[in-house]
DNA sequence: CCAATACTTAAGTGAATGCTTAACAATCAG
DNA sequence: CTGATTGTTAAGCATTCACTTAAGTATTGG
C-alpha cells in the first residue's frame, strides 16, 4: 500500500482514454489477445501496444505471452483500488452532508425573513 | 445520460493528478475558497486557478463567486458515475469468475497427476 | 525451408499538459 | 481614495501523449 500517490495517478490516467477503457471493458468478459484487444479499435497495433504498456504499467493488466500470442487479463485488485478512492471521497461528503442536516434540524427556526 | 464516453475522460484525467485529487479531498470535507484550496499546494494561484478550470468542466466541482471570493465545492453526481463506471467492471469480472468457479465444480475430477 | 501470423521496438510528429511570469480587474477595509 | 486581498487571463515553455510509419523478431503451419 506504499505509494499509493503515484499509483492512483497511474490508474486514473490509464482510465482516462476510451480506447484504454474499451480495453478494459473487453477484459472483463474475459483474457484476450493483443490483437483480439486491437480489433474494434481504429488505430494500429502498434498503438494498441503501446495502450497496453499503460494499462500494465498502472497494475490494471498483466499479460503473459506463450508462442507467439500475449494473452491479457485484468487485475480487479487495482481496479478496486480506485473504486475505494472514489467511494471513500463520497461517503466522507455524505457524512458531513447527514450531520449538516442533523445541525440545521437542530437548531431553532431563525425566521429572519424580512429584509 | 449522453456522451457519457467523453464525459468519463475528463473525469478520470482529472482525478489523474495528485494536485486536483488534494482539491477533492479538500472539499470533501466542505466548501472552500480558490485560495484554501491552493494553500497547502506548491504552486501558484494561477496554476490552481487552471486545476479549477480541469475540474469544473469534468462536472466534479461546481463555484460561484460572491464578492472577491470564488466558493468550490464537489458535485457528488459526478464522482458517482466514474465509481459506477469501475464497480460494473469489477462485477461483470466477478460473475464471471463465478461461473467458472461452478463449472470448474461441476467437472469430474480429472486427475492425471502421472507424468 | 518459407511465408504468414503475432507481436515488438524505434523514431518522428503534432497536440495537449502543467506549470511559470507578468500584467490586469474587482472587491473590501480603513 | 488607497492599498491589500482575491482572483483572472494571456503568453511562453518544457514535457508528455497518442498516435504513425517502418523495420524488425519469434512462432507456427504446410
Amino acid at each position: 500500500m506504499l505509494n499509493n500517490q503515484g499509483a492512483l495517478d497511474q490508474v486514473f490516467q490509464a482510465l482516462a482514454d476510451p480506447a484504454r477503457r474499451a480495453m478494459v471493458e473487453r477484459l472483463t468478459r474475459g483474457p484476450a489477445a493483443v490483437s483480439e484487444l486491437a480489433r474494434p479499435l481504429d488505430m494500429t497495433l502498434s498503438a494498441v501496444v503501446q495502450h497496453l504498456a499503460v494499462l500494465e504499467t498502472s497494475g490494471l493488466v498483466r499479460s503473459e505471452k506463450v508462442g507467439r500470442v500475449r494473452t491479457c487479463r485484468i487485475e480487479p485488485k487495482t481496479l478496486r483500488n480506485a473504486e475505494q478512492w472514489i467511494a471513500q471521497r463520497r461517503a466522507i461528503w455524505e457524512r458531513r452532508l447527514d450531520r449538516l442536516g442533523e445541525y440545521l434540524a437542530s437548531q431553532p427556526e431563525d425566521d429572519t425573513s424580512k429584509e
